[in-house]
DNA sequence: AGACTTTAACGAACGGCATTCGTTTTACTA
DNA sequence: TAGTAAAACGAATGCCGTTCGTTAAAGTCT
């Protein structure tokens, strides 16, 4: 009753199971966690000492998962697969995401991410001392995105909109999941569209204009 | 002791109290909200059911603070106006943001500021069936970006990059709220210059492309 | 003006939940 | 083999959101 001889608890075994009921209901409690593992909630401060570090193992576990970008190509196309692969992590758990924005720490895996990002945008030519706004820019932009995901439909009722404008534009649009992955293409493209023209002025001028 | 002559609450004075503890320490229990206004914490629930209606009652609070955008001018004008509105009001209140993401209900207040983007960005000649993918666009970048601002600087710690290209951009950035405001900038000019691009082709071709 | 209803406060109580602590048994280690 | 560390348990604590019945004053209707 006391040591097992076979561990019944492990971090990764936590976040796991942590991960399914959020995946499944959209939240967790310490007992349920405990209960899905055939175990007593105080056995878990074993290994992580409260809540907010089993969101914080969650957090790595997606990132985990998720399997690596390839870098190969021009920077544009390794910045699209490294934008993809971070916004398909938060996507294949969209109602973990809200809990991850509640305490913005920084887990190895992300930094790891940005120090990807930062080599790309520096071979595109984008100077160093406006490397890290770009950086925000994109991340900003994916954070945004996966939260979108998580986002009711019920957001987008006809019913609340004022204007015959956005009513049809609610209307043309498609629901769920889709919608928010044709928005966030839209965006990308948008966005590294941008950034090409930004990364080639700057290298032509070297004083940044917009 | 009981109905007094003046009342003591309202759901005003409720958010902004609730308002005032988030600013200050972040989060709000309903016994520190009621503290706050010479109240017992169970007085609350006969102007509001619940936390979750506190919560809401503070989104449409920022958004009434803040002074009405300029709406005359070119589309993108307006269009850059509403955006820094929206991101100004959540931008005042940093760490509400994190609560906001948490329950995405509709508030009537957001809905009605997206008719204005629509009909803005209609204006613009951005057809009706992508009208809505760029709506999701600028609104994932303002969410995001305002959750950048809360973000602590810590995120920024030049000690856990692993590249010298991040760590440079790291120092060369500056902190806390300049550095988002100036990211912020950045990505809406990236945003809107390519959607000048993209609403300029649709109007030509009528057929969409990237 | 008087009777009735509604409103807005209170206080007690409940249930859930995260967390702490001491205990126990087993595994590891010197 | 003795001693220490690890990993489970169970009990207990305290906070917190929420509910409900009560009370008294405000508002309303005849």
């Amino acid at each position: 009753m006391a040591r097992p001889v076979t561990p019944k608890l492990s971090v990764d075994k936590i976040a796991a199971a942590a991960l399914a009921l959020v995946d499944a209901k959209g939240e967790f409690t310490l007992g349920e966690v405990a209960a899905a593992l055939s175990v007593r909630p105080s056995s878990i401060y074993n290994h992580l000492s409260g809540k907010t570090e089993i969101i914080e193992a969650m957090r790595a576990l997606i990132f985990r998962e998720e399997p690596p970008a390839d870098l190969t190509g021009t920077w544009a196309e390794a910045l699209r697969a490294l934008l993809l692969r971070y916004r398909d992590a938060f996507a294949r758990h969209p109602r973990l995401i809200p809990m991850l924005t509640a305490h913005t720490v920084s887990s190895p895996d992300v930094v790891h991410m940005y120090d990807d990002i930062a080599t790309v945008l520096h071979s595109a030519g984008i100077p160093a001392a406006r490397l890290l706004d770009v950086i925000t820019v994109l991340d900003s932009f994916v954070i945004g995105s996966a939260l979108d995901i998580a986002a009711p439909d019920q957001v987008w009722d006809p019913a609340q909109a004022r204007t015959p404008v956005l009513v049809a534009a609610i209307e043309a649009a498609g629901h769920g999941r889709e919608r928010a992955d044709r928005a966030f293409e839209l965006g990308l493209g948008l966005i590294l569209g941008s950034l090409a023209a930004f990364a080639a002025d700057q290298g032509r001028g070297d004083q940044g204009r917009g």
